[in-house]
RNA sequence: GUGGCUGUAGCUCAAUUGGUAGAGUGUCGGACUGUGGAUCCGAAUGUUGUGGGUUCAAGCCCCAUCAGCCACCCCA
């Protein structure tokens, strides 16, 4: 037997849940005229490499590249955001003026170790809001995430933002750290002796760590006059929104782009893969990537753990069976059968039995479905044009013609 | 990439100190030859994840490998 590729998932009974939450995130994205915007899940390494930055643990352990048969160096994304932006610079959607906003769902692909709520092959769907360097345009993007998570009923998750600065602070905020865990340096695990020489913010979220980073500097105090007048404003409007959130100075997100404003949606009971989205602003990345310095935000919201939150809190959408069931006694009625399904087909969800099965056992089919009503035809109800039409919840029979049927069908649900 | 736990029918799980695989549920059929979701009866389905090894004998012990889960790591 050939199996799934390890870290991937089947998505079939649960095709019902997904189509759910896609459309209703979908939806508020569209109602805040959000488009959407379809790219190539696989793309030059060099767009990763320069737009997440060769650093990051992404890109040095955790994507899919290989070459192909034209030698080119090709890599199955492993995130969103840089894929919009290469399409945003390279159809010259600037000439169409800004702001713009768009909204982009698929899957990703990231080489990780499997466990619960994270897959080599997982689905985000996320924003992003092109052309803004307003605080404005950061507590937008939150308010967007906060209403997807509202329209699925989510409630037990927290928000949690920081700023990470930008070149004028950052540098200095870096040295601090430097200077502040020089003394440790001996004493911090081997990750994070790699860390400080690589990226020394990733040593205020270690946990074995963790003693060290609650003295440590704290970045809130080394913003600079820009940085923190855009951090005050973006809590100003959230406050004004009545969103809550915590300022978290231990946020450091692993994608070299973020600039200010980041920010994480957890939800705790998920366990170890508990940040359901995510995201930021990213001043230098479209200039990265050799467009025009364009300002702008984004975030992301992994569906498989959006599902998994979800569950846990028995939102998830309960089965809802089919309108009609259509049986067939015999052999001779069958085609009629079938010329009734596609009639109703128009107005209804309606099945039959393709398999040549006994009264009996089509009646099982539509307990199965949970149809809200069969309709019986044999012979008698050939030649007298009156269908038996059987109400499947209290079982009580009616004869109704064809042309009546659209009517009964309709009222209630 | 590191460490730990697990792997038996479609699903959930049994199988004494190693003795040659079973139940519930689901599926299909029948009791009821034109009436379901209840009940009863019957049937089908396994190279015990895979490959080696030890043994007279392995689902059970050993090694390897694959997969899942948990933690690290990382992030959505």
């Amino acid at each position: 037997m050939i199996s799934k590729i390890k870290g991937t998932n089947d998505i079939i009974e649960d095709s019902r849940i997904w189509q759910y939450v896609e459309g209703q995130i979908k939806k508020v994205a569209q109602n805040f005229s959000f488009t959407e915007v379809r790219t190539p899940i696989f793309e030059a390494t060099e767009l990763f490499n320069r737009g997440v930055g060769n650093e990051t643990d992404i890109v040095q352990k955790e994507m899919y590249t290989f070459e192909d048969k034209g030698g080119r160096s090709i890599t199955l994304r492993p995130e969103g955001t840089a894929p919009v932006m290469r399409a945003f610079i390279e159809n010259n959607l600037t000439s169409k003026g800004l702001p713009q906003k768009f909204f982009y769902y698929g899957p990703m692909f990231r080489y990780e170790r499997p466990q619960a709520g994270r897959l080599r092959q997982f689905h985000q769907f996320g924003i992003e809001l092109i052309g803004s360097p307003a605080p404005l345009a950061d507590a937008f993007t939150i308010l967007v995430a906060i209403e997807m998570l509202k329209s699925l009923k989510l409630d037990g998750f927290k928000l949690r933002i920081n700023s990470t600065g930008d070149d004028n602070c950052r540098p200095q905020y870096v040295e601090a750290l430097k200077e502040y865990y020089k003394p440790h340096l001996t004493d911090l695990c081997d990750d994070c002796k790699v860390r400080y020489e690589r990226n020394i913010l990733r040593l205020l979220d270690c946990k074995i760590d963790a003693k060290y980073a609650i003295g440590a500097p704290k970045i809130t105090d080394y913003l600079c006059d820009g940085c923190k007048t855009h951090f005050d404003l973006v809590k100003r409007y959230l406050d004004e929104l009545n969103i809550e959130y915590e300022v978290d100075p231990s946020i450091v997100r692993g994608l070299d782009y973020y600039t200010r404003t980041v920010f994480e949606f957890k939800y705790p009971s998920l366990g170890a893969q508990d940040a359901i989205g995510g995201g930021g602003r990213y001043d230098k990345l479209i200039e990265e990537l050799g467009g025009a310095k364009t300002p702008s935000v984004g975030f992301a919201f992994g569906i498989e753990r959006l599902i998994l939150a979800l569950g846990i809190e028995n939102k998830l959408p309960s089965f809802e069976g089919i309108d009609l069931y259509i049986i067939a006694v015999d052999k001779a009625q069958r085609a009629e059968v079938l010329r009734i399904a596609k009639e109703l087909s128009k107005y209804f969800r309606v099945d039959l039995d393709i398999m040549e099965r006994s009264v009996k056992s089509q009646f099982s089919s539509a307990s199965k479905e949970d149809a809200r009503f069969t309709l019986v035809i044999g012979e008698e109800e050939m030649k007298s044009g009156f269908y038996t039409l059987k109400n499947m919840k209290d079982g009580t029979q009616t004869e109704c013609k064809f042309s009546d049927l659209i009517e009964i069908l309709s009222k209630e649900r």
